[in-house]
DNA sequence: ACAACTATAGAACAATGTTCTACATTAATG
DNA sequence: CATTAATGTAGAACATTGTTCTATAGTTGT
């Protein structure tokens, strides 16, 4: 075969994830192989192992990426605590619905022989901190009181997680899936109080 | 190699799904091969394809077989509409956490190249549908006025999912997993009032 | 007892992740 | 600018995956 052109060193990182991603978002974990990455990045495969640790090199560096994404989408920081907690919890959704690829290497799928590392799970667990912070804040203001502001977090995360898994797997049987999200939203902060 | 006894024709469709469930409670995904299904069921390769149609049957059985448990597990019909809908809360998470492989084929995994039938995607719906049945009679007798009983359904099951999901996937934070379930059951019971 | 099933072992195939090697291109150094 | 060191590329190679096919032998039903 013709050797193709070599890419630059400083760009093959890049181009590898944002393959990977591509792939991820329009074929999912099926379409995730390391010839078709290198192939859809103009890349040879052993830029996976040269770049990244293998395979799990790359889940790892999506993993990271999801996580600290889905961070800055629900922290917000206006005058109402309230709110920012229910544009969190909108913010949660559009990224779900936005990043399917990334949803789906963080929530929805175990690759095989991926474990996240140490610190990626110190990634994953500031974001939880990041909601945590913001339900806080929510209770400092008597707006929630029936628990701890770590339990209220875990709740909230649950049902959001919940909502928008069953709608990327396509078990979502809601008339409206804007409203019916709007609906459990409004339940979380009307239960909670 | 020797050739082993052969298992009765009878016996090899149930000795399978025992293995392959098997093998997923105890290694998830990544175990689950052909060939590892077929030696723990003490059974050749070709059994897989003999009784079922490869892998893909053999998760399509599964499937369906999770869908009619879960669906015994949060069918209650006592006096209170109510109680059996905490029940059907509780018995949803039970049914989770002992069956972490059957849960994993119906809601955390996708594997390779296997949909869903028909068939199967209608005996999932039945399992939605007894749940709405139990929030409807919750709504009759003026429980829930917010919604419709699908919505507040969907609701409902997206927030035991999502619990139950972090909970298997090893993301729950909470310092008590029982109470802070029980918390999320009654954030719903209050939410949706 | 005989005939029809059907479970078994094993070869074979393409596709997978991974490693290794030879080579060509880029970048750094004198 | 010329030479050297890095590093990206192509391709072979290996074990493992799902799957199909074949020949053989045990089981079942008549």
């Amino acid at each position: 075969m013709e050797r193709t052109a070599r890419t630059p060193s400083n760009q093959i990182g890049p181009d590898v994830l944002r393959a990977a991603l591509a792939i991820l978002d329009e074929e999912g974990p099926d379409g995730f192989t390391v010839r078709a990455i290198a192939q859809r990045a103009s890349v040879a495969p052993m830029a996976l192992y040269n770049h990244f640790d293998g395979v799990n090199g790359v889940l790892e560096a999506l993993w990271i990426e999801g996580f600290d994404t889905l961070r800055h989408a629900i922290t917000f920081a206006s005058a109402s605590a309230q709110e920012d907690l229910v544009k969190a919890g909108r913010g949660y959704r559009q990224f779900a619905l936005e990043n399917h690829g990334l949803y789906t290497v963080m929530f929805m799928h175990r690759f095989r022989n991926f474990e996240p590392s140490l610190e990626a799970s110190q990634v994953a667990a500031q974001t939880y901190e990041a909601l945590v912070l913001n339900v806080g804040r929510c209770q400092d203001l008597g707006l929630f009181d029936r628990s701890s502001a770590r339990d209220a977090a875990q709740v909230i995360w649950s049902a959001c997680h919940g909502y928008v898994s069953l709608e990327l797997l396509g078990i979502n049987f809601a008339a409206d899936r804007d409203a019916t999200f709007e609906l459990l939203l409004a339940t979380l902060q009307n239960g909670l109080r």
